[in-house]
RNA sequence: GGGGGCGUAGCUCAGUUGGUUAGAGCGCCGGCCUGUCACGCCGGAGGUCGCGGGUUCGAGUCCCGUCGCUCCCGCCA
């Protein structure tokens, strides 16, 4: 860190002394880290941002500054002046970056006291969440939210260089707009001018980066807050930070090429050792067959195979039905495991969580199966799928049977416990690739009464292919795909008025509709919309992998709890029935 | 909305089949200590066992409900 301006409090960081400084009278701030009082010496760690130094308190060569040392608890806040000394031979701290040198105090000023910290803060010790975040300005002194923030902040930094340096403008987009549908809940802002009507909380800043393409800003890019009101994960917070750009007068490969200059220079930055771009690129009905995901962990294999060609005409009747159906019967070779009765049931229960039915096993045995299912197949059929799954004595075989894309998703899940489960995944390995060709539409079966297509990305995303057969059209979008995590995604956008009005019609939404939802993109469109397309990358995600934490909520100042809320703030709260009615809005709740 | 896990001292945890006065480490407080750096030694304080109800002679332990945290499915790019 550079050095401060002198004031009355400091004029050096701690961290960044050293022997070069031997003889120096500095003038230092911060917290006690630790004391370490001796009766008649007195050493405290002090701490600010820059790290630790050792000060020293003697009763001889300050007695004023040693009594007042002696009543310095953890987390005082003190402002210490002295004279740098080099330690002797035998006191020097080699775990100390500051461990050559301390800093005799001669005079010292209490800035602050401070109670006992519920926690420790000088130590990495797990404390519940709960509790860290009631506390969150005591949790945000300890060592690893430093270092996640200041990682977070140099990856969002380095994000900015290379967009400056490729031409792209930031610029900002409202955060009071008005409710799309793109998906997600959408959070409500009460107008109160307007009553009755609602601002909405942007999903993203979709809309506005498209009119700003139309508007011939051509590169754009904004570090975007975002919000959802769906439900929490450990990587999915209500609101969330999006690295979004958007590019005139592009196709998939400028955006790309873009991006992964951008996350290239975010990897040096985070310290995270990947593999070089240019990134793989992978089919999205590659990675579904191959994976039973659309954003594969390709860290590891245990890939996923289509076994049913071999199984045909067998007597048992669960995948024969299956298969009879116009299903799949999709096996792993989930390679030489020793499993018990329970652990095969435990497997069962991943499979059934991730919309499976269960899942059936064989070892390999002599090329053939040891398995309960063994003598519903003849022993041609069993060699074969031994063959195709490349089966060695003693591995463990794993098949589940259903429609072609559950049967591939439910495996897809089992894949990724077992690659938990076995450590398939070494320490600080990271993979990238890039899905595309995603489909353009979804069959939304939810509703057998109703049956519709929803936009699998969002509706604005430019579809390949012919409209006359909706479920094979494509769309022109691409993912980014770190360690099975998507970690971002965009597309080439619609620029054609009509083509958007196909989309919108496939979608369900009538031309009233669509004119009254979207009638300013539909004219946008009409005042010579050039090509162009963009991305938007998740920076709580990103940050969180490059940290190796598993929580995005690890590398956010201030996040919410599983059920959105803050203990720190206590939010959200409710709020006094004259502000409701102010806003024109009334509790449907009962108030306790 | 559904399923799993957790909740005992300030923090992290143990607590047997339901059985006397609920324990440990760290932290905290007091005393001693001039070269420690997770300082050391001696002593001490500290508990609504998340909350409510039930079963029982007796509940931290069993049952029901509830609250909070967390992971996953649904949902969500």
């Amino acid at each position: 860190m550079k050095t401060p301006r002198s004031n009355l409090y400091r004029d050096t960081w701690c961290g960044t002394l050293g022997a070069a400084r031997a003889g120096d009278e500095v003038r230092v701030a911060g917290w006690v880290h630790r004391r370490r009082d001796h009766g008649g010496l007195i050493f405290i760690d002090l701490r600010d941002r820059s790290g630790l130094v050792q000060l020293v308190f003697h009763p001889d060569s300050s007695g004023e500054a040693f009594a007042a040392a002696e009543r310095l608890r953890s987390e005082h806040v003190v402002s210490a002046r002295g004279t740098v000394v080099r330690r002797e031979e035998g006191n020097v701290n080699p775990n100390l970056p500051t461990g050559e040198i301390e800093v005799q105090v001669g005079a010292m000023e209490l800035l602050a006291d401070a109670e006992t910290p519920i926690f420790p803060v000088d130590e990495d010790a797990d404390v519940d969440e709960h509790t860290r975040l009631r506390h969150r300005m005591l949790d945000l002194r300890r060592a690893p939210m430093q270092d996640a923030l200041v990682l977070r902040h140099r990856v969002v930094r380095a994000m900015r260089d290379v967009l400056e340096e490729r031409d792209f403008l930031e610029i900002e987009t409202p955060i009071l707009t008005r409710s799309t549908p793109e998906g997600a809940r959408d959070f409500l802002v009460p107008a109160r001018l307007q009553p009755g009507s609602w601002y909405a909380l942007p999903q993203s800043p979709q809309l506005f980066k498209q009119l700003l393409m139309m508007s011939g800003y051509e590169r754009y890019f904004q570090i975007a807050r975002c919000f959802r009101d769906e439900d929490l994960r450990a990587d999915r917070q209500p609101e969330f930070t999006q690295l979004d750009l958007e590019m005139g007068f592009v196709e998939e490969d400028d955006v790309i090429d873009v991006m992964e200059a951008v996350m290239t220079r975010v990897f040096e930055v985070a310290g995270t050792d990947v593999p070089p771009a240019p990134w793989p690129r992978m089919g999205y009905d590659e990675a579904l067959a191959r994976f039973g995901s659309d954003r594969p962990d390709t860290r590891f294999d245990l890939e996923l195979h289509d076994v049913g060609d071999h199984l045909r005409g067998s007597e048992f009747k669960v995948f024969q039905g299956v298969l009879d159906g116009g299903g799949a019967v999709i096996g792993l070779n989930a390679g030489p495991r020793e499993m018990s009765r329970k652990d095969l049931e435990e497997l069962n229960e991943v499979v059934r969580r991730h919309g499976g039915k269960a899942v059936a096993h064989a070892f390999v045995d002599g090329g053939l199966w040891r398995s309960p299912i063994a003598k519903f197949f003849s022993e041609h059929q069993q060699a074969q799928v031994v063959s195709q799954l490349a089966g060695s004595d003693g591995d463990l075989l794993l098949f589940a049977a259903d429609q072609r894309q559950v049967a591939l998703e439910a495996l897809g899940g089992l894949r990724l416990e077992l690659g938990r489960r076995f450590g398939l995944v070494a320490e600080g390995t990271h993979d990238l690739l890039w899905v595309v060709d995603f489909p353009m539409f979804g069959r939304d079966d939810s509703d057998p009464a109703n049956p519709r297509w929803d936009a699998l990305h969002h509706p604005f995303t430019a579809p390949r292919g012919s409209f006359d057969d909706i479920g094979a059209l494509r769309s022109r979008a691409y993912d980014l795909v770190l360690d099975g995590s998507e970690i971002g995604g965009g597309s080439i956008r619609i620029n054609d008025p009509d083509v958007q009005r196909r989309v919108f019609d496939a979608l369900g939404m009538s031309e009233e509709e669509a004119q009254a939802r979207f009638g300013f993109l539909l004219d946008a469109m009409r005042y010579g919309a050039p090509p162009h397309g963009g991305i938007a990358m998740g920076i709580d995600r990103i940050v969180a992998i490059c940290a190796g934490r598993d929580s995005i909520r690890e590398v956010i100042a201030f996040p919410k709890t599983a059920s959105g809320g803050d203990p720190l703030t206590g939010a959200p709260a409710p709020v006094d029935d004259a502000q409701l009615r102010e806003l024109a809005v009334r509790s449907l709740v009962q108030s306790a």
